[in-house]
DNA sequence: TTTTAAATTTAGACTTAACTAAAAAAATAT
DNA sequence: ATATTTTTTTAGTTAAGTCTAAATTTAAAA
């Protein structure tokens, strides 16, 4: 059995692992919060365990086992948070800090009947994908907002990297999955985007387009637009 | 923000104040399955807080602070396994030590939108009454099975004392809350009960109907009759 | 290539919540 | 009323997971 703590570094790992190959010591630190000496210790304890691949300066990548305990966790994390959505009435923006706890309850037979409650979901509220219970996730066919040009139409199907801010944003603006996007129009001068979703003229800044800061190298789009 | 220890313990000192005026600290050792001296450490850290009434050698009691976070824990076990039996569709018998994780979930209004949810349940599935926001409770008119004569009649509107043996062997007998009962007979000289339910005929040791040790002076019946 | 800066690790300390063993207090029995 | 037993507390230890500060390694700049 993992501790709480255990299972919020796998994850961590497998999050920073989509983004880059090489998953360092101070970026797990930056992302957990924590001080790069804890995350060192914590690895140790990890490669100990055989769930991640540690060499000393030389980065870290989980193992098979460890990518597996990873999408168990995350696996849960987005079917309590599609509870929370579905059944509970919460909006987008208000799940993740609870799930981030509901995502350590110990019961395979819980998640899997609630998983059968839920209608055996594929897509979590935020449009990202629910790994089965082998671990398995069914990608979706999907493309950045920011990868539409002029009069081009699509349907938002998930919000990458979503802080709390710009999901409540969304909230408020009533702005939901499924929702029809139309580019009207692109500023070439700053990059921002007019878009009519749901009648309604909206715009969007470069910066929620595309979040992060290397926007030539990494284009990690805020919207996703794909078959719903 | 109080730790799960330390709700874990204040939780186990209510149920203990229901049984005996004084709760001492081998009887919370027991209960909690530690050793007195680990309960010691943490009654002095819950009387820092105020959440209980300790001095050495005297025994403890619940501040009425301490009650009222005790009662909120146990609110929330109660609405959680409210939600694994009507919901997910678990048995009687198994949903103990997951609501025993889930009770520690923090946060307000994930607790009120899923009593919402619910339909505002004032018993739990075990018959036991679930504390408002407040902490109130409203009690149930209830008996002991040991109550009734021979020929008398009762719903089953509770399980005291349920271990989880026994909540699955009446899982098993397919025995749920709202079954009427009717006492055939009762064999004087080891207190068995013979009674029907559903139709059936079943056989209850006199350990079944009254639990625990000291018959005469706690009569603590695990079946409770009432109106539902 | 040497120097400087940044990233990472090590060493040692702290906190929480448990433990064991021994001491002290209270309850019970003689 | 004293001796014995039981209960409770104290003192010191341990493990997990964090931290700070210092040392080491790697990467970047001059």
């Amino acid at each position: 059995m993992n501790s709480q703590s255990e299972e919020d570094y796998l994850k961590a790992l497998y999050h920073l692992q989509m983004e880059s190959i090489r998953v360092t010591t101070n970026s797990i630190a930056d992302y957990l919060k924590m001080k790069p000496s804890s995350v060192t210790d914590m690895l140790k304890k990890l490669a100990e365990k055989n769930y991640v691949n540690y060499q000393k300066y030389k980065g870290t990548s989980l193992s098979k086992k460890g990518k597996l305990v990873a999408l168990q966790i995350i696996r849960k994390h987005r079917l309590w948070e599609t509870f929370l959505v579905e059944k509970l009435g919460f909006g987008w923006g208000q799940v993740h800090l609870i799930a981030e706890q509901l995502e350590h309850i110990k019961s395979e037979e819980l998640i899997e009947k609630l998983d059968t409650f839920l209608g055996n979901p594929k897509y979590d509220p935020h449009g990202d994908p629910i790994p089965n219970e082998k671990g398995r996730i069914e990608k979706m066919n999907q493309k950045l907002l920011i990868e539409l040009k002029q009069n081009q139409k699509g349907i938002i199907t998930g919000v990458k990297r979503g802080t709390a801010s710009l999901l409540s944003y969304l909230d408020k603006e009533n702005i939901k999955l499924g929702d029809g996007v139309k580019v009207l129009e692109i500023i070439e001068f700053d990059g921002t985007f007019i878009v009519e979703i749901n009648k309604r003229k909206l715009t969007f800044s470069e910066k929620i387009c595309l979040g992060g800061k290397r926007l030539v190298m990494e284009p990690h789009s805020k919207f996703i637009i794909g078959n719903l």
